[in-house]
DNA sequence: TCCTTGACTCAGA
DNA sequence: CTCTGAGCCAAGG
């Protein structure tokens, strides 16, 4: 039968991969979901373009379910803004702010300036603007 | 079972 | 810059 790419094995799999890489992301560095998708490699079989397209998502599920101990903070959207709404998406920007994180007046942040940028991957892998 | 609602992103208008 | 709609899928009412 067709293989789904999302048992709840797999999921709890993806999961900790996701929490995983978070934890690499220093103090003061931002990184957006999308970007947490392309660090980890699809499931076994699974087509990249369908990866692509699912992934964010599937790193918003995991930063939901996030343990303690990881800095779900430094992750945001690819605009640059908390995805979080309500009290929680304050206490996300006061936890970055205290990092040395800046925000605009429309509460945007730079990713040219606060990007956080793995030691072994370079701008055109992920094919943004810099 | 249908409909709504997500810690997403991209392309258009 | 803001607002939609599309693409995708799972969970809950």
């Amino acid at each position: 039968m067709t293989p789904k790419y999302t048992s709840s094995a797999n999921k709890m799999v993806y999961n900790n991969q996701v929490w995983e890489v978070v934890r690499q992301i220093p103090p003061g560095n931002v990184a957006t979901y999308g970007q947490i998708a392309s660090l980890i490699p699809p499931p076994e079989g699974m087509p990249a373009e369908s990866y692509r397209k699912l992934s964010p998502r599937w790193v918003g599920g995991a930063m939901a379910a996030c343990p303690e101990g990881v800095p779900w903070q430094r992750v945001i959207n690819a605009q640059g803004k908390i995805s979080l709404r309500g009290s929680v998406a304050e206490t996300q920007r006061e936890l970055l702010e205290a990092e040395g994180v800046e925000f605009d007046e429309r509460g945007r942040i730079d990713l040219k300036r606060f990007r956080w940028k793995r030691p072994d991957q370079d701008e055109q892998q992920l094919g943004l603007p810099l």
